[in-house]
DNA sequence: GTACTGTTTCGACAGTCATCGAACTGTCAG
DNA sequence: CTGACAGTTCGATGACTGTCGAAACAGTAC
């Protein structure tokens, strides 16, 4: 498993979190309240309680959502007491960003094999 | 159906082309081809044929692919003659980086219901 | 310690997606 | 016109994903 096996897996997993309109809600509901900085539940983040109604779907449905975007290493939890807080991870939007210029391709030869209709 | 409707699905569109990594390579040949500029193809294009060799998978399947980047507005397609030339759509990097940019949240309120642990 | 509350894990289900083979469409060469 | 070829569409299939309810877990308050 190569360094940049693993880079590809880490790219594969942040497309695919934000393929679900729902995950990307949780993440725009994150940076909002960041940018806003009105959040109630302290600091520049976010209760975990707050989406379950916001999104409207159930709390294990969230939970799984977090765990995949946590995986994605789009957010970074902490615990305090009985509830989660959730943030936007400080490099999440600059990983995106990074994820969206890897398609240009920088990384590869431009050798595109013959084909018949040349 | 509102154009901020219509816009979302395309957002949604974006996201769910790019997250397969057959689809993502498939962006980054065109992507590469263009910036090299040496396809044997013809132009900054690359011919339908080149894909099913390169990703090791069926013609159908390719097929399949490239409608759904069709759809998503991240490729042009052009036949001429017996072969389909494929190219990255003039705004699509835009496009994706105007998707991932709007998860910021910037055309949304601030406003984060209360939870109980405020 | 016991009761309570927020969160996660587990098992199940429906819906979606990637892939394939077969059949079809459209184009070119003879 | 006919045969050959590139590509698409169709139908089927196996795998994955989003969602839910129930149960288990982890803290807090009394």
């Amino acid at each position: 498993m190569t360094r940049l096996a693993e880079e590809t897996i880490q790219v594969d997993r942040i497309f695919k979190a934000l393929a679900s309109s729902t995950r990307r809600e949780i993440v725009t509901i994150l940076a909002t309240a960041s940018d806003a900085g009105d959040v109630r539940c302290g600091g520049n983040e976010v209760c975990a309680c707050v989406f379950s109604e916001r999104l409207g779907i159930g709390a294990p449905t969230v939970s799984h959502h977090m765990k995949t975007l946590l995986d994605a290493g789009l957010l970074v939890a902490e615990k305090r007491g009985l509830w989660v807080y959730y943030r936007l991870a400080p490099r999440a939007l600059a990983d995106i960003s990074e994820a969206v210029a890897g398609l240009s391709g920088s990384d590869r030869p431009g050798e595109i094999p013959g084909c018949a209709c040349g």
